[in-house]
DNA sequence: AAGCTACCTGACCAATTGGTCAAGAACTTT
DNA sequence: AAAGTTCTTGACCAATTGGTCAGGTAGCTT
């Protein structure tokens, strides 16, 4: 069988279609959700014919499996990143600026990822209580330090993480309002954002 | 015909059947989006047959129309509300509390709002264009006015009004990621979540 | 260029789903 | 309690959709 998996011992043309039907496939279910998708908007999308699709992949569901694998990765990699510091307020707004910038960049991984959570994560939740979970807790755990040695306010870890990712996501989830709201005049959002969210951030982490 | 409309003239079964009818839709709808839910289980959610509630109701569409009609009446009441004041930071605080209960008391109806804009607002642009975008300019120049006169921080009012909204609604429409990230031993989410944002909102806007 | 393999597709299938309809059941009115 | 209206449903339909398959085409190897 030619069923896409470990990238070894791949032919050219397989890891050349299996990316174009990621990539196609990526922006419909971040569009309209699992359910709301067909193989054959894919199948369109991707200029493939639907048992071409179903040639590479072994159904809908293993291409939504392949890409919330691969999300989950880039998305927590910018909180990986957060190391302790002597200037951890610096440090925290350097990981909202990090989340902003993908949530400018990766705007589609943003909404596959809310798609799924907003359904109750049906797909993904053995990753949110693995590997989600153990960089929460240890990431909080290093916040608390920085409270604990006078170094921040005293706040919460845990919700001061769930602010940033709900301010910062809600850029690219809920992007047709904050358009509709901005209006047409909507020169450079994210630049404007980016200043909004580390005077919020800095003023609430000051000791 | 009979179908629901102006809630004048109708019978006493008309107005049981509707209501039960939406009030099973609604939290279909919340929990998988309009493409991703069927009549069928609007059907079972409510104990109606699927041509029971089709007599009450055009299609589909029509039932999701009128739970979004509701809706946004529902969701602007907060910021309606917030008036100008000579305390501003308890005023704003006061409108965030607030968002943050309804959070809390109609999670369905935060996640079906989400559903909708996540996947580009098919069904409620124009709303969002009109009501909503009034409303939010008139109160970010209510916001400037303050910011004007020195008792509030230089802020962006329409950003401000973006992160009080993505933090409310992230406690309901990422409930499944909130509560398995704090564990079991989640006891009284939203009460914490209201002092953090009382701290966050409050340090930010301090002049 | 022959042969092998990987790749591709039109035609097809079964299940789901939005919606209809005729006819019967239940409620109201007189 | 009869008549008239409203309500309810089993059976049915057409369109959509996830998925299959036999057979043909294109690419690689020798």
């Amino acid at each position: 069988m030619a069923r896409a998996e470990s990238t070894k011992g791949q032919t050219r043309i397989q890891r050349e279609k299996t990316e174009q039907i990621l990539e196609a496939a990526l922006g419909v279910f971040a569009n309209y959700g699992f359910r709301g998708s067909t193989i054959d908007q894919i199948a369109a999308a991707s200029g493939l014919s639907k048992p071409n699709i179903l040639y590479y992949f072994d159904g809908k569901e293993a291409i939504h499996a392949v890409l919330l694998n691969r999300l989950l990765e880039t998305w927590l990699e910018p909180l990986e990143h957060m190391a302790d510091s002597d200037t951890p307020i610096d440090e925290i707004c350097a990981y909202v600026t990090r989340k902003l910038e993908m949530a400018r960049d990766f705007p589609r991984e943003s909404r596959l990822f809310a798609n799924e959570v907003l359904q109750g994560a049906p797909r993904i939740l053995a990753e949110l209580e693995g590997p989600l979970k153990e960089l929460t807790d240890k990431k909080a755990a290093l916040i608390q330090t920085w409270v604990d040695a006078g170094k921040i306010a005293p706040i919460d870890p845990y919700h001061l993480l769930f602010s940033i990712w709900a301010t910062t996501q809600h850029y690219a989830d809920f992007d047709v309002q904050v358009r509709t709201v901005l209006g047409k005049c909507n020169s450079d959002c994210f630049a404007s954002a980016q200043k909004h969210l580390d005077h919020l951030f800095r003023a609430s982490l000051a000791p």
